[in-house]
DNA sequence: GTTGTTATTGCAATTAAATCGCATTAGCTT
DNA sequence: AAGCTAATGCGATTTAATTGCAATAACAAC
């Protein structure tokens, strides 16, 4: 399928490109200037995430955030670091390590997600 | 609070400790040999992790798994290790290993979940 | 620039996981 | 056996995410 440029959905990427860390569909809506509908902005993410632009990153919480990949091709899709929720401002932050995880013989990867979940340096301090 | 000891209780968490991974709400309603209701399960369920006797795996899926602890002692309830969820059988299952992820100074870790998603052999193999 | 195809959008309805309020039931202590 | 209250069942509710469908707008071809 052909994909086309439209305002939203250039104004999504460049959101997560500028963002620091990793965005909630929620994050992504209130951002935007111009509104945009929310299941259009499901389907922006989820357009993303299939055309190998966007990691999809699930929480603790259950809920989805999204990242723009780094460091990837088309061969090597991975997205094997942490990331650091903090369940106090939401906010979702790539931590620079790099996971080796072996899974046994036969077994057929696809996707790895790390998640820690807990209180960044501002919302620990804020909470003494 | 005081917790008691009934029916359902005793059966789910049997049900965990004879399973051989992590399994979903759904997974442990239906393996039930007696009929236990919806919001009865999660309760239980809810209460074992917050009473420390399980963990509580996010998958990629979104969806809750839960699996007792093992090894674990109230001064260190630790679940560092990667789970892999098939997303064929949608079994969830414990990776013998161990993960040391470091966080940035001042942050607070509260949990750690990996999850590897793909086929596992079993499924892997179908597929051909 | 105009036209035609169809990807994309907006809206409302829907799905699915998990939670909650409340009356009832049943564990545990005395 | 009695009393207190944790746990249950039921239905309604919340919330994240998806979907069907008609309307709109990108993009290619002319």
């Amino acid at each position: 399928m052909q994909r086309r440029n439209t305002s939203s959905s250039t104004a999504v990427f460049d959101l997560l490109k500028a963002a620091d860390g990793a965005l909630s569909h929620e994050m992504v809506e209130s951002r935007l200037r111009t509104s945009v509908n929310r299941s259009t902005v499901y389907r922006i993410l989820n357009r993303f995430v299939e055309d190998g632009l966007v990691h999809r990153v699930v929480a603790a919480d259950g809920r989805q955030y999204f990242a723009p990949c780094t460091d990837c091709v088309p061969e090597r899709h991975l997205h094997d670091h942490p990331h650091f929720h903090c369940v106090s401002c939401e906010r979702v932050e790539c931590l620079p390590q790099e996971l080796h995880i072996e899974v046994p013989a036969g077994y057929r990867t696809a996707e790895c997600t790390t998640t820690v979940s807990g209180y960044c340096s501002d919302c620990n301090t804020a909470k003494k």
